[in-house]
DNA sequence: AACACGTATATCGTATACAATCTTGGCTTA
DNA sequence: TAAGCCAAGATTGTATACGATATACGTGTT
């Protein structure tokens, strides 16, 4: 994550988004500890401060904190990441129905921007940064629904998804999705609320899809395994 | 809301947790400020363990927390009762539905035991605790569904149903729904899915029916009113 | 050599003191 | 009298100091 460089001292809100930011990016990884004086230190605020925001972050799922040991990046489990995408899969589909029908010029061009934006991020070799993008595409698309209750619901099962995809993804066949983004805009833009609830059910079991099921064991474990080689 | 008697000092979990109870039960109607001294005379803390209690809160959607003027029990506007059963309709039925087909014995009998209780305390004339063990049968289904994720938004949403029913709700034909829940226990019974789910999406249309969707004005308007009278 | 125990250190949890901000009441003035 | 303004008090925001707990390391024992 980036130091501050400006002379305000950074608010809770600012440390949340840029840990935020830096999960979804994968540059943080679940398990990850984050010490309070650490993140004191790199932001220049007090303890008090970094503890609002450690603890906001843990609201959204994003971080575990677990008394008197610290906070860590949350390492969803094999059930949680099940769950994730059952509540994805009741509330995006018709989410996106309703913003077919109430998408503007506006709303459709800054969509298309942000596919772009996702193209160009995979083209420099960002692959979390694309993640990143790709996450707030389905935002996106909540607000456009003028769903704000959804949206603050879909922010915390995005934020979830990153942690799911860092821990389960096949790395193999990355990045096909893209199309879909691409097919959920025009599907909105001819207004077509059945095509776009459709495209984003079979876009959420695409992501589904190529996940690993298989149960990953603990660090430690890992370890010996590897020492065995 | 009573105080605590135990000796050793209550946490924020705890002092959260009654403060919900209280407004679930409409002891603390919407708009209602909580000071932040106040609460830590009745529960023997200090402040710093209040704030907490009060930010998780706010992270709910119980409070909502004015920066320097305090913390208040939230006023959902007209849209954000709407988008609260949106979003149930979303959530509840498929969630009644597999909670249906996963039921044993044990999750019946608690759930009849919570409509008893219910219907106890109408009995009592205590509608605010009916209200709240209402809402309690709701995230026991979703417990039942062994759903954790989406419990965990729907512990939000009827923490905000509370909210909106004390501001919304019409007076007359005030306790039609208590068969409602018995309908679905028998349809869990069951194990009929289809049943189950389809009395879900009926009984949460019935309590948005009942809502009164005229906008209400606020506090200082209606004492203007009154003054007229 | 391996294990258990105790102490030292690191880290988090809580209380408190101080600073910033808002609110209230009284005063002034048009 | 009513409106505007200023000061005092009340309330929240933040930093820091202290206490509690967990971890790591070294020592002693088997």
């Amino acid at each position: 994550m980036s130091a501050m460089t400006e002379s305000t001292p950074a608010t809770a809100e600012q440390i949340a988004a840029q840990l935020t930011e830096a999960v979804h990016e994968h540059r943080l990884q679940p398990g990850a500890k984050l010490r309070e004086d650490e993140v004191c230190e790199i932001f220049g605020v007090s303890r008090t401060i970094v503890r609002q925001a450690l603890r906001s972050l843990e609201f959204e799922g994003l971080l575990t904190i677990e008394k008197n040991r610290g906070a860590f990046v949350s390492k969803p489990t094999l059930k949680e990441a099940h769950e994730v995408f059952q509540a994805r899969a009741l509330l995006e589909p018709s989410t996106a129905r309703a913003a077919a029908e109430r998408a503007n010029a506006a709303d459709i061009g800054l969509l298309e921007q942000h596919i772009e934006a996702e193209h160009a991020a995979l083209d420099r070799d960002e692959a979390g940064l694309a993640l990143k993008l790709s996450g707030d595409f389905h935002l996106e698309i909540a607000r456009i629904a003028d769903q704000h209750t959804i949206e603050q619901f879909l922010r915390q099962l995005v934020s979830r998804s990153s942690l799911v995809i860092a821990l389960y993804w096949r790395r193999r066949n990355a990045l096909c999705e893209s199309n879909a983004h691409h097919a959920l805009v025009e599907a909105m833009q001819n207004r077509d609320g059945d095509n776009a609830e459709e495209l984003m059910k079979g876009h959420l079991l695409d992501i589904y899809s190529q996940l690993d099921l298989r149960n990953r064991e603990e660090g430690s474990v890992s370890l010996k395994e590897a020492l065995r080689l």
